[in-house]
DNA sequence: CATGAATGAGACTTCATTCAT
DNA sequence: GATGAATGAAGTCTCATTCAT
């Protein structure tokens, strides 16, 4: 029927890599369930057996697309930051910044969702915790903290600010993906705007 | 092993009830995938089939399950609130009355978050879409204009501002979930303070 | 393709013995690895899902059928023995006895001997032991310890002589299966005639 | 992990005996089943695909290797007969060297009866049959009716005698096998004297 | 109305075998 | 000659759904 794939020899890491896209565009699409192994197989143009060859199993593989677009996100926003400037300043460019992902890491995003939400251990319970946020919380504890120090934040629970900056930010990509037709600039001033009014003496 | 279970003949719509609770309560403990017809019919201590018989299919039934959770929790916040007070103080007392879910309605607001996640249509798309946030927005952004139009609320983009109070709301309550060892209402206090300065003049 | 089953419902006695026959007939005519569930639902004219709904895995389906089939041989051997007759007419009883085995219950022995041969634990160790061979060792030896006390036995090594009147018979048991031309009933006669002259003084 | 395996050419026989070698260690030790070309290879120390090189395959090898030892293990009982000796010495001696057997050639003989036992034509009828095992009966009926014409040897069934002795052999070697806290020269000692006993006139 | 035995589609996984390097 | 990446054909098992009782 299908004309026999050409075989081709490529590194182990290409490979990876290739199922690891092709995973994230399958969930990111179809959702956790419809992504089954002989779709990522079929969208990567690689044979199931490789699949499995390169990942023990279905949780296994999900789990390293967890974890490696966790990283590249953060990659994405961190790297345009200067953390140094004064805390409003960083807050704005961090807003803008997140929103800029919805042009282009909308799957990637979706996927980790996906993920986080269904991967599970034997007996049910979640297997991606929010471990990885706790990170991210404090990161941004430290920030409002500096900001206190410096005059530029006043006094508040930076706990619930972390929690409750995340939120706003994980809200408004939800929201633009679902909208496409908002204005992704105008979003990310009117919410950079109500941060920065929400702490600021 | 099990005792024998006695046929009972029930109304309609108490075996419905009986079906979607033991739903709420499968999907929120094992997640979408783990909630097999038989672990569900399990926990309703009824047979399989009679799953069938109330609902067509699967889907249909996580469907009614999903819309049933969203009008019970709506009544459970709704409720509670004298929407024509002064616009911050219902801003204060909807977060309060939210918090309070996190004690009272947990399976549920999971449950609901598995299924509007999960459930697809045929062709892999999201089946239940945010018409039904929709709604929410258009009822915030009211809320917000007559603060403006009172003087209590500053001049803002009042769909953003819906958008992210509801994020606000809804990271709060993922993260009570999370950390139970949090003070519930220390938290809803810094958050209400939050967004009051935030929305303020 | 093939007509839709008709669907009966049995009782789980009836489909249980229904299925462990179906794997003693494949087991023996294809061999262990042969015996695919699918080929067994086939021979029992059964979904491969109710194989499944029965016997939790191919593993259990084989150690099960293995142990019910030990005990219908054995029931088979010993239902026609006087065990209280002279040891040396016993001997020569329970030759015949199992040599018409190889008539009735040729399939039960083959598959016996596929699945003690390949049924597996995790590790790659034999599952079936020879637990079951020791308890009919014990028989043999208390009757030839018997036939000492009486005189008609001589002293010999009682455990070796167990072991190898086993040996001798089912060895026998083999040959006849795959010389079907021979003569069970002389060939009877002629391992009786050897066995006793080696244990009579 | 593995240190990258040294590319070595060596000469076709020496390739062919170390994956044969191979292939009996993993055949007795994880069964028939068990030995996947893969876990032979990496026994062997050898790429998967230089098996596949030197073997059509897995049938074949199988078959190989089922030859191979059994000539082996034949030159190992009869290399240390002396077949011209009166017949009751001649059974006594290959008693004790077939007993031998078990400290030496343990894995030969049990990965052959795995091969023999599992090894089918594609119809599923068995492969190996007991054409091998002909050739050994011809022998040993030879060696009785010699001893009948030198009348050390009393009037019996010479074909029932040599499947009894080969019989009783192998039923000694398992023995052996499975019970090695044995006393391997008293078992044969005992054996053979049975066997002398059934015999002489 | 209610049960649960029975079916069958499809998922994951293993492994003999092929073949580019 | 030698490797091991890659394929694809089974096989086992799960589970939504049907249906005889």
């Amino acid at each position: 029927m299908t004309a026999p794939r050409r075989r081709r020899r490529l590194s182990e890491d290409v490979r990876r890599a290739q199922i690891i896209d092709a995973t994230v565009a399958v969930v990111a699409e179809l959702g956790y369930e419809g992504a089954s192994l002989a779709r990522i197989a079929e969208r990567a143009e690689v044979s199931k057996g490789l699949v499995s060859h390169y990942f023990a199993d279905r949780d296994r593989l999900m789990e390293t697309v967890a974890r490696t677009t966790l990283v590249t996100l953060r990659q994405a926003v961190a790297g345009t930051l200067a953390l140094d400037a004064p805390v409003p300043d960083v807050i704005r460019a961090a807003v803008h910044s997140a929103a800029r992902l919805s042009a282009t890491h909308q799957a990637e995003m979706e996927a980790l969702r996906q993920i986080t939400t269904n991967l599970r251990e034997a007996d049910g319970s979640p297997r991606l915790g929010l471990a990885e946020y706790e990170e991210t919380y404090l990161g941004q504890e430290a920030l409002f903290r500096r900001g206190q120090e410096e005059g530029s934040i006043r006094d508040l629970d930076t706990r619930v600010m972390a929690v409750t900056y995340q939120g706003a930010v994980d809200t408004m990509l939800s929201y633009l993906r679902e909208h496409p037709e908002t204005d992704v600039e105008r979003y990310a001033d009117a919410l950079a705007d109500l941060l920065v009014a929400a702490v600021t003496p």
